[in-house]
DNA sequence: AACCGACTTTGATCGAGATCAAAGCAAGAT
DNA sequence: ATCTTGCTTTGATCTCGATCAAAGTCGGTT
């Protein structure tokens, strides 16, 4: 977890390069974003923004968690989004923040100012077009998200959860998932519970089941060890040659 | 329902002209996009593609509703959007269809060839941009449907839908939803349970207990009436003074 | 080294919504 | 007219996950 060693203004040795909105930025088109960015850390905890404020800025996630999250008046909440390394938050065009998005680890964020990005994505198409094609991949995830939530058993959302972060995790090392891999999980029960829209309590009582079934082991409680990892695919109740490809 | 009456090549006539894809080309630009479309027309329950099949187009609905929605080997099945007039169906680069779609009710559709259309949208800003911008929407509506699916009850879950269904048909003719209004439920039961990650008999039930309380009123099974405006949202669960602007 | 606070696990009970089953209804077909 | 057929309603029962409650774990503090 610990490469946070890059020179904050230089783009060439940035750990999202090759991800973020600014990937097919050509060099020139990355001085007039040098321009306007600057960056900023947040302690884990901390809120990055509230659902309703006005947004001075776009960013990219460098390093770090942060999650997107809904809340209703009688304290329901609902996580609709886990912005990780190279994820884009903001909106251009729109002037109030529609989500929380909160710190869940330390959190670093290159940062845009909004009117002068907004002005470059009109003079610039790469920035414009990976925009939209990052835009498209979040909007398929949060459409197969509404099929864990709303017909996937409490055992399966689990199981799809620890999926996925194995997935990111993976994929941000450049590997691909395999038996006996190891990953760190970011969230803690609560967290995992308003992802999936269960119960803390449920979360862990599933998680203990898994653990006894053998589908996954933990060193500690964050630590998490994939002896078989078909095995855990089949606890998602997704089809197994399911298009994922990574 | 039934403003079908436009001349099927005409762009001027067109009913979704202010709102799909196209809205915001010159033109010149249109008559780009006029030589790589053609329509399609499709009856109520016909699917339009399944997912995993090859994509040969893209397309606006022009009329009539149709489903986008996903299945689990065992059956269980979540729709995952809603498409409505105007709403775009596809995504420029990639080959395969990611879910399921079907016509609810008889569906036209303008379509464009996929290839030519993905190098008219590198040469024309007005298209990429206008996609952007729905795409960043309809990513918006996923995320409020998912703390629907996640944390709402059965009750609070019909009440959105018929909120969310008021909402558009106002929008659509380009009215406010007010007291007293009137609009067609185009689902069936099912197809609203597999919306909501209910059953049938659930949604049945709640539709008559809203029906009991004096919440809504049925003309016939499909045809609702709103008496009072705020109390359908009140009964969403949903903030009252929650940002929606239409 | 005992204490504190945040997080997690485990247990007992409850209830909303699922499941299983059977009628009811309305429009088109024979 | 009556029969289908597809959709919807209603009833009885069961179950998974929520809720309420208490104890366990662990890292950091004083």
């Amino acid at each position: 977890m610990n490469d946070t060693s890059f020179n904050p203004r230089d783009c060439g040795t940035c750990p999202i390069r090759h991800r973020a909105v600014c990937s097919r930025c050509e060099p020139d088109e990355l001085e007039h974003l040098d321009d306007i960015k600057y960056y900023r850390t947040y302690e884990a905890g901390q809120p990055v923004i509230w659902a309703g404020d006005p947004m001075e800025f776009v960013a990219s996630v460098v390093t770090g968690i942060a999650t997107l999250s809904q809340t209703m008046e009688d304290g329901r909440t609902q996580m609709v989004g886990l912005l990780l390394p190279s994820d884009f938050i903001g909106r251009p065009g729109r002037e109030q923040a529609p989500f929380d998005v909160v710190a869940v680890t330390d959190l670093t964020l290159c940062c845009f100012r909004k009117k002068p990005f907004e002005d470059l994505m009109g003079s610039t198409p790469s920035i414009g077009g990976r925009l939209l094609q990052m835009t498209l991949d979040e909007l398929d995830s949060a459409r197969e998200w509404m099929l864990v939530l709303g017909r996937k058993t409490a055992r399966e959302k689990i199981a799809s959860l620890l999926m996925i972060i194995a997935r990111r995790d993976a994929a941000l090392h450049k590997r691909l998932p395999k038996d006996g891999m190891e990953f760190d999980l970011p969230l803690t029960r609560e967290a995992m519970a308003d992802y999936l829209g269960l119960t803390l309590e449920t979360v862990s009582r599933q998680i203990s089941a898994l653990k006894k079934a053998g589908v996954i082991q933990l060193q500690g409680k964050r630590q998490v060890h994939i002896p078989d990892l078909q095995r855990l695919v089949s606890e998602t109740g997704d089809d197994v040659d399911g298009g994922h490809i990574f």
